[in-house]
This record gives structure tokens, C-alpha cells and sequence, in this order.
DNA sequence: GTACTCTGCGCC
DNA sequence: AAACGGCGCAGAGTAC
């Protein structure tokens, strides 16, 4: 049997801007027009094809027929999205079912490469020049379009001419790409599936609510800004010169303008958000401030609520809704060099918990939406307090399940403490993992090692934070310094409480911990500085595999780190102890950057990525099971059936089943369920 | 204008 | 003797 390869590129033509609707919204808009199709077949670049060309437009036809050619696009999401809003209807093309599409972009994720395009093929060397005249050609012709959508001038020929040649130039290094890559292993394939399954179900937003969120909004901020620059001279998201301002007009320097630096110069009268941390300061201690002059003191206030950065998703959610009023493409696979998936669009994996003027008020998430979507600012302020707060704690409750073609609900539950219980059960900590399983409070028992007698978390509630914060962040070799900075200076711990507490973990509570560590970090060392065919620990396998070293985790999948080289590093603890060590080149914000590897850091990876895989399992037999997903924050997974048969028990059940090499780790899971209209924390 | 970096902030 | 991990996005500021 012989599968042909054929790879389309698009290029198209719209007044909605792509990156803001997403592929799907962009696709169904009957204003986005295709203005040519470049193609290679088995590597060779074909006739495009342009729209009504019935020569070129036959063999596509045939190609999209047979169920032996497979289609391959760097981030198909696009040109599925677009063969199945305008080709199929448009121009009388057949559906290619999801089975038959690959993705390189997806093969780009997998291998810790960039994801776009360009930089993907500049890693890996894949010759590719870049038509920047071409694609500043397709740009013009947006912008154009976007500036009088209802009256486009005809595009003359030559330009077509034109973009049709850039087209044909992008599609040859997609070409390239795919034989620049390994595909995804048959495991991996079937979890790109499942996301593909779930970015095209989407996941439905309560339109009207989200506007009546932005008219409070609005209303809200609207005083509020004009006071603000009437006092300042300023916008409220001007940093530098905010701070400049307050230093000028009397107050003393402050570090930064965090929130919760802000917090502490603004002292208790600020009635704001308080989330128990106090803000790291580079500077040694903290500056610590007087009272501030009255229209600094206004000035900070202002800023702190209006700054509120997660108000901008009411814009991004209202940008991505299709025509059935479900987003679609707001995950994207292996986002995280772990193999997690990322946020995308309106990034469905940051809502903000219920927080300052909402903590602690348990609404019904229907009661309070209803009240939102009638409510002028000066009512939500009079009942519930501050209209930005109110509607930021709310934000989440925009995520809705569909009551109205077959009535569902949102049925959803997390993984408890996933990454602490898996670092324990692959160290062999069976004792702890022991006491997991069994239901016991772990933190309990690592605060009766710290303080040398049993704590309760009623009476000794500075303890039990203690313990709960050395359990959750001491399994990837956090140090004092951080820990003292992260934790300890909230707690009034002195910094040798800190280090007592670390070594408390590491020598008595989860010995076996700094061995994972050690173990992996040598395995590593000898694969990746040592060139070593291959080295193994706690069953996971580094081995080196052409621009990559992988590790093989007892899961079966791989990590890859790319272009692993020798090096030399000084440890982080004292300057003059320089060791050999190893970097690899790691994706970061689109980029690739060196970064030092080191026991912890590997342990983390390790650890995050078998959490990631006990998911994708369990997302697997949630859609087996009647519980379609929408979506996936790492350790949570929020479903939509039908409210006819959702139980939160039965989705813990489905969750709580491991695959083989989970209960041979004997990774004592547990799950925690909600079920609602609205998604919710 | 466009691309890039930095700061800040939300989550797990 | 022992290491701050993983993301996306908005806005400001800077360089070309």
C-alpha cells in the first residue's frame, strides 16, 4: 500500500484579523476568500490552483477522495479550517476526514523546535528564503481590505502572479519541514487526534454575558482613567513614568509597580487583593515606605485596579466566537516543551480564581451572571463592591456548557497534587506515596518532621503553610534562597527555619527525592557531555537520536532536547566551583535560548510530562466515556455531556483509572470533581 | 510600520 | 553543599 504526501498552502485574503479570530472564526467569515492553493505531490511542487480552475481543481479533487493520501500542513488547524468553511461549501470540494491530515507544526512542538514557520526551518537549517516582498504584498492587500471590506478593488492579475509564486515558495519549505522532522510516534499521533477533536468542538461562551462584562467594565474604568490622567498626566499602564511620577510628586522609590508592592506601600486602608504573598524584592530588603502622599496614594489605587491585565479577555473571548457561539482552537498541542498543551487566543488556562472583594462569597455562578448581565456599575458596587473586581472573579463563568441544542453541562475535575505525588512515586518514596493513597494530609506529616512533633492544621495554621509549601515546591530541588523568598519572608521564617525546613525534606521526609535528582542528572550527564550511547534511571532512558538527546519515560513517550552541547557552568551557590555541564537549546517565547540542564531541572521535566501523560489517558476515556472534552489546564479537565447522564462521581471513576505503567509506578492518584453551567473553581 | 525585548500578571 | 519549573498575553519602549 502506497500513501502519497501532498502538502497545500493557502493564501487568503480577509477582513478579520487571523490571529485574533483564530483559524476557525477566520475560515467562517464569508468574507475570507482563498486567492490561491500551492501544493506538492510526494515532493513535487504541482500546478496551484486558483480559485474555479477546474484542470488543477480535479486533481485536488482526487487527492482529497483517496483515502491514501495523506495532507500535511504546518498548523492544519488553518487549512482544514479553510478547506472545510470554503472550499467544501464554496467550491464544491469533498471533506478529508481528520484522520488523513498530519502537522508539522504539531512535529515542531513535539521536538522542542519553534513553532513558527521561519524559525522552525532556521533551527533546523532547512535552507527556506523568506519572501518578505511576497508576504508585505499579502499584508497590503489586508490592510486594504480591512479599511473598505464591503467594496475590495479587483486584484490585478500580475499580483495574483505574484502571490501565487510567494505561495509556491512557502509550500516548498513546508516540503522540506516534513523531511526535516520525525512524525509523531503512533501514541503521540493519537493524542494530536484527540486534540484536534477537541480545538474543533470548542468550547461555547456566553456572548451576552461577556459584553454586559464589558459594559461594567467600561462604565467602571471610564471615571476612573480620567481622574487618573488628570492627576498623572498619564495612562494607567505607563510603568516607567508612573513611577518616575511618584518619586517626583514625594514618594519614596519603590522597586516596581507588582501588585503586591503596591499592596505593602499602600498599607491595609487599600481595600484590594490579598493573596497571602509578599512581593520578591531584588533590591536587598524591602524599601520600607512611610505613608504615601494622598495623590500618590489615589494614584497607585487606581492603577492597581484598573492595571487589571485579565479584563482584556472579554475583548479576546468576543474576538473568537464562531457562528454557534463556541471558540474553537484555544489549546494548542505540546504548547510546553513537556508535552502540555498551551493556551491560545483568549488562553482558557489563566482565568483568574475568585479573589479580594469576591473571596469567600459563594455565589451561585448562574445568580451572579444573571445579576452582572442587568447590573450599571454603580448597583454592582453598591451590592458586591469594586465593578472590576467583581467581573474579574466572574471572568470564568464565561465558559459555558450548550442549553440549547441538547442540553449539557460542564462536568470537570483536577488531579490532586499530581506533580508532588508523581515525583514521590517515581523516586520510590512508597512510604509517602503510601500515606497519599491512604488519604492522609501529606502536609500533616511533613510538618510533624520539620517541627519535631504533630501539628494540626486548626491550631497551627503558620506550620501546616509550611508544610504544605516544602511538600509541594521541595520535589525539584528548590534551595533556601528561593524558598525563603518565595515563602519563608511571608511566614516570618528567618532563613536558617528555611534551609531547616529543605533538609527536613531531603534527609528525612523524602530521602529518596535527591536521588532521582542525582540519577538523573548523571544519566544525562554521561548521554549528553559524555556521549554515551545511552544511560538510564528510574526508567527513564536518555539516549542520543541525531540533533537530539531524548529521554524515554516510562510512559513510552519521548522528550527531546535539541542540540545538547558540552559546557562549562559555574554553580549557582558559590562563584568559583565551575563544573563540566551540558546545555541544550530550548523553545522559549517563539525563540530558541541555551538552557543549563541540572538534576532538579530534568526531575521537573520528568515529572510534569508523566502528568501530562496520565491526562491525555484520562482524556482518552472521558471522550470514550459520554464526557467530551473542551478543555485541558494541566491537571484539570473540564468535559460537557449531556446533563441527562453527568455524574461527578463517574468522571472521578474514569479519572482515577491509570494506564499499566501508571499503577507500576503506583502513582496514588485522586480527583475532584464540580459539575455546573458555568466553568467554575 | 515592523520586529524585538522587557515588565507585569494571570494560571498550574 | 545542592540549583525558580512550565506557559500566554498586553503594553511600553527601543531599534531598524
Amino acid at each position: 500500500m502506497t500513501f502519497r504526501l501532498i502538502v497545500p498552502d493557502f493564501e487568503t485574503l480577509s477582513p478579520t484579523e487571523l490571529s485574533v479570530a483564530g483559524a476557525w472564526r477566520y475560515a467562517e467569515d464569508p468574507a475570507t476568500e482563498v486567492l490561491c492553493l500551492a501544493w506538492t505531490l510526494d515532493g513535487q511542487l504541482m500546478s496551484p490552483w486558483v480559485p474555479n480552475d477546474m484542470v488543477v481543481g480535479a486533481a485536488l479533487r482526487a487527492l482529497a477522495e483517496d483515502p491514501e493520501t495523506i495532507w500535511v500542513a504546518h498548523n492544519a488547524a488553518f487549512e482544514k479550517a479553510i478547506w472545510r468553511n470554503i472550499m467544501v461549501p464554496r467550491y464544491g470540494f469533498p471533506p478529508i476526514p481528520n484522520s488523513r491530515w498530519r502537522d508539522t507544526m504539531a512535529s515542531a512542538a513535539m521536538l522542542g523546535l519553534p513553532l513558527g514557520l521561519d524559525q522552525c526551518a532556521q533551527a533546523l537549517r532547512v535552507p527556506n528564503q523568506k519572501d518578505s516582498e511576497g508576504s508585505a504584498l499579502v499584508r497590503k492587500l489586508n490592510r486594504q481590505y480591512v479599511k473598505s471590506p464591503w467594496d475590495r478593488p479587483a486584484i490585478p492579475p500580475e499580483t495574483v502572479h505574484r502571490i501565487t509564486e510567494y505561495c509556491e515558495r512557502d509550500v516548498i519549505a513546508q516540503t522540506d519541514l516534513v523531511q526535516a522532522m520525525p512524525p509523531l510516534p503512533p501514541g503521540e499521533l493519537n493524542v494530536w487526534l484527540l486534540d484536534q477533536r477537541v480545538n474543533e468542538r470548542g468550547v461555547r461562551l456566553d456572548e451576552p454575558f461577556i459584553r454586559a462584562c464589558q459594559r461594567i467594565v467600561d462604565g467602571a474604568i471610564a471615571p476612573m482613567a480620567a481622574e487618573f490622567h488628570a492627576l498623572t498626566g498619564l495612562n494607567v499602564t505607563q510603568t516607567q513614568a508612573l513611577l518616575a511620577w511618584c518619586h517626583e510628586h514625594g514618594a519614596p522609590k519603590l522597586p516596581n509597580l507588582q501588585k503586591l508592592t503596591l499592596r505593602r506601600a499602600l498599607g491595609p486602608s487599600a481595600a484590594l487583593i490579598d493573596d497571602g504573598e509578599e512581593p520578591e524584592d531584588d533590591e536587598e530588603d524591602a524599601v520600607e515606605v512611610g505613608p504615601l502622599p494622598p495623590d500618590v496614594a489615589r494614584a497607585l489605587t487606581i492603577r492597581m485596579i484598573a492595571g487589571s491585565s485579565s479584563i482584556k479577555k472579554l475583548p479576546s473571548m468576543l474576538g473568537c466566537i464562531g457562528r454557534d457561539g463556541r471558540a474553537r482552537g484555544a489549546v494548542q498541542y505540546h504548547g510546553a516543551a513537556t508535552g502540555r498543551w498551551a493556551g491560545r487566543l483568549f488562553q482558557p488556562q489563566n482565568f483568574p480564581r475568585p479573589v479580594g472583594v469576591m473571596e469567600g462569597v459563594h455565589h451561585d455562578p448562574e445568580t451572579l451572571v444573571a445579576f452582572l448581565k442587568t447590573a450599571e456599575p454603580d448597583l454592582v458596587q453598591a451590592v458586591l463592591g469594586s465593578p472590576i473586581e467583581v467581573v474579574v472573579s466572574a471572568l470564568r463563568h464565561a465558559i459555558t456548557a450548550d442549553r440549547e441544542h441538547v442540553r449539557r453541562v460542564l462536568c470537570a475535575a483536577d488531579f490532586a497534587q499530581i506533580e508532588a505525588r508523581t515525583v514521590l512515586a517515581l523516586a520510590g518514596q512508597h512510604d509517602k506515596t503510601a500515606l497519599m493513597a491512604s488519604g492522609q494530609s501529606p502536609y500533616l506529616d511533613m510538618g510533624a518532621t520539620i517541627f519535631g512533633r504533630p501539628i494540626s492544621k486548626k491550631d497551627d495554621p503558620s506550620e501546616y503553610q509550611t508544610s504544605k509549601n516544602t511538600v509541594l515546591g521541595c520535589g525539584f530541588q528548590m534551595g533556601k534562597k528561593t524558598y525563603y523568598d518565595r515563602y519563608g519572608k511571608a511566614n516570618g521564617q528567618t532563613m536558617e527555619q528555611c534551609e531547616e525546613a529543605i533538609w527536613a525534606y531531603r534527609r528525612d521526609w523524602a530521602p529518596q527525592v535527591p536521588k532521582l535528582w542525582q540519577g538523573l542528572e548523571d544519566a544525562a550527564f554521561d548521554v549528553a557531555y559524555r556521549r554515551k550511547v545511552s544511560a538510564e534511571f528510574a526508567g527513564c532512558e536518555y539516549r542520543l537520536e541525531d540533533k537530539w538527546m531524548t529521554c524515554r519515560l516510562p510512559s513510552g513517550r519521548k522528550l527531546w532536547y535539541f542540540s545538547p552541547q558540552q559546557c562549562r557552568k559555574a554553580m549557582p551557590w558559590v562563584k568559583d566551583d565551575i563544573r563540566d555541564a551540558w546545555r541544550f537549546l530550548a523553545r522559549k517565547n517563539g525563540r530558541v535560548r541555551p538552557v543549563y540542564a541540572y538534576g532538579g531541572l530534568l526531575t521537573e521535566n520528568v515529572v510534569q510530562a508523566l502528568a501530562r501523560d496520565l491526562m491525555a489517558a484520562a482524556m482518552f476515556r472521558c471522550e470514550k466515556n459520554g464526557y467530551p472534552v473542551v478543555l485541558t489546564v494541566h491537571d484539570e479537565i473540564v468535559t460537557e455531556p449531556e446533563e441527562a447522564h453527568a455524574d461527578p462521581a463517574e468522571l472521578v471513576q474514569i479519572m482515577s483509572e491509570l494506564p499499566a505503567w501508571g499503577r507500576a509506578l503506583q502513582i496514588p492518584v485522586a480527583a475532584e470533581p464540580w459539575i455546573g453551567t458555568r466553568y467554575q473553581k
